[in-house]
DNA sequence: TCCTTATATGTTCATATACTCATATAGTAT
DNA sequence: ATACTATATGAGTATATGAACATATAAGGA
């Protein structure tokens, strides 16, 4: 219990979130859309992971975040009440928006 | 959102959440039931109401805490997913228990 | 093979957090 | 007034966390 909310409690990983909502999304992605260095990208992600609330695939060099399905299945209220919360505050909205933009220009050739 | 679940992010801090659920405790009844210093039971709970979690209020010369009301009305889908999910470890039921004991007891005279 | 791209991770530094002890404050009781 | 009880808080210390930079690994393309 402790361990999710300590992936939550922090901006950056909240951004992630916002960016990730019900995508998939590869590390770059994320990293620029944020602007995030790759180390510290990487980071939170490898954090989110660790505590459940993401999972990753490697396809060819690029590895996918997404929800993880074990966390959703155990978790829906926490992810719809985060959902429903973020939502609602415009600096994290901007990062949803920033993130399906950057996907549609397809910055990273992973399509 | 940050910073509630910085404040929850903490073992001992949800020890006393779920010593807390529906009552109104003094800082000695959790301090004594957690078995907490008088201190660090203190901070914790300031931690809470920092973070609008919990509210208090003096009466002579004990300080109880309870559940904000505005935490309450704005966050309830959070409150019971956590009540949910502490519920269903053994030790945060532990926590629950001893400190319906205690209170039983009337350890701080505040009755 | 060499180069580029994507990702992960070791290291270092700065800052934040949690804990303890000692002390301050405030209310009660004698 | 003095002593006692409950609580809060300052100071110091140990540990955890986050950020950046450099480097390592791994896949793909020229």
């Amino acid at each position: 219990m402790v361990n999710i909310f300590k992936a939550l409690s922090d901006e950056t990983r909240l951004r992630i979130l916002s960016s990730i909502w019900n995508d998939e999304l590869c590390v770059c992605e994320i990293e620029k859309s944020l602007n995030l260095t790759q180390s510290n990208a990487s980071r939170h992600l490898t954090t989110l992971k660790n505590a459940g609330i993401l999972s990753s695939s490697k396809h060819a060099q690029w590895a996918y975040y997404k929800i993880s399905d074990e966390f959703m299945a155990e978790n829906k209220v926490l992810w719809e009440y985060l959902q429903h919360k973020l939502k609602g505050i415009p600096t994290y909205e901007t990062d949803t928006e920033k993130c399906k933009k950057c996907r549609e220009q397809n910055i990273c050739n992973n399509n």
